[in-house]
DNA sequence: TTTAGATCAAGAACTATTCTAAAAAAGGAT
DNA sequence: ATCCTTTTTTAGAATAGTTCTTGATCTAAA
């Protein structure tokens, strides 16, 4: 899942090929990932992308954002966030976490899953958070398809 | 939230009036919602339940499905569901319940959040299944909206 | 029965995203 | 450096799901 690129070879050039996931890290991918690093890592929309992209470089294309953006998230650099049915937004924290999407000024929030956990609440708000709704959503393989594309014939659980 | 229609006044005819929060049960109402209850109970899409109601009103229409599918959406008969940028499928099932995703079949499954739950799986997945991703969102107000928005200048926690 | 409001239906409009095709850039080999 | 191949970028067209608009139809109440 991780291909490393065996790159930085012997000539003393500066290539951009250094990085997550064998995805070249050219001019436009270096831009986008930070504008999710650099800025209020607010979990902004290809749009809101796009804008501060080009207060960076301003011949960026939309297009050349959604491309961006598509490879960074299946080279695992980032993770794309649906809220609901509106515009995806991509976070950079990799880190196991959820998202808190605050219905009134809009913001998404990360929510680590792993410190302070109880029993009874495996994450931990701020103080002062109301929640109105919750949504677990898994995705996967149900028992019959992971049954009929087995490729060992053995005992998996 | 829940605002009963005070309906079934003193004639004997039979309205449409008396069903979930105040909605008027029109015979599309009651067609698209009985697709989403008669049928497998697997999550249709709009048209996936625009189909189906055909079957049972061939002069129904999509728009009127969108319609219908809101109002019972808004109304608490119903939920929707998102699964990344897919369509919106939508569900009769009122208990709290997660979504399991087959990336195989595309089928979507209820996992019932509260039964058989232990602390480190609050939820409890049919023998064989394999999760791949894990997806918690909330959406609420978070603190600072809390914060600005309080009626009551007491302590709530 | 009349009337005001709710709902339905058909199609247009909208919007986030994906696709297409051509130009540009990058990297390897010579 | 130059040629060649592959990848990436770009602009605009296309797509898909959903929402909006408008007029017709239905409903409940007066
Ligand atoms: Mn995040
Ligand atoms: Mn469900
Ligand atoms: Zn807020
Ligand atoms: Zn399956």
């Amino acid at each position: 899942m991780a291909y490393l690129k065996k790159e930085m070879s012997n000539s003393t050039q500066n290539t951009q090929a250094d990085v997550f996931g064998g995805l070249r890290m050219t001019k436009q991918r270096k831009v986008v990932y930070d504008v999710l690093l650099d800025e209020t890592r607010d979990h902004p929309t290809a749009s809101q992308v796009f804008v501060r992209a080009q207060g960076k470089m301003p011949t960026i294309s939309l297009a050349t954002v959604y491309n961006c953006l598509e490879s960074l998230t299946h080279s695992g650099a980032i993770k794309q966030v649906n809220v609901d049915r509106e515009a995806s937004r991509y976070c950079p924290n990799l880190q196991p976490h959820a998202h808190f999407f605050c219905s009134d000024c809009e913001e998404v929030f990360d929510i680590d899953l792993k410190s302070r956990a109880t029993a009874t609440t495996p994450w931990q708000l701020p103080e002062g958070s109301e929640v109105e709704q919750l949504e677990v959503t898994m995705r996967g393989k149900c028992p019959t398809c992971t049954d009929s594309t087995r490729e060992d014939s053995g005992s998996e659980n």
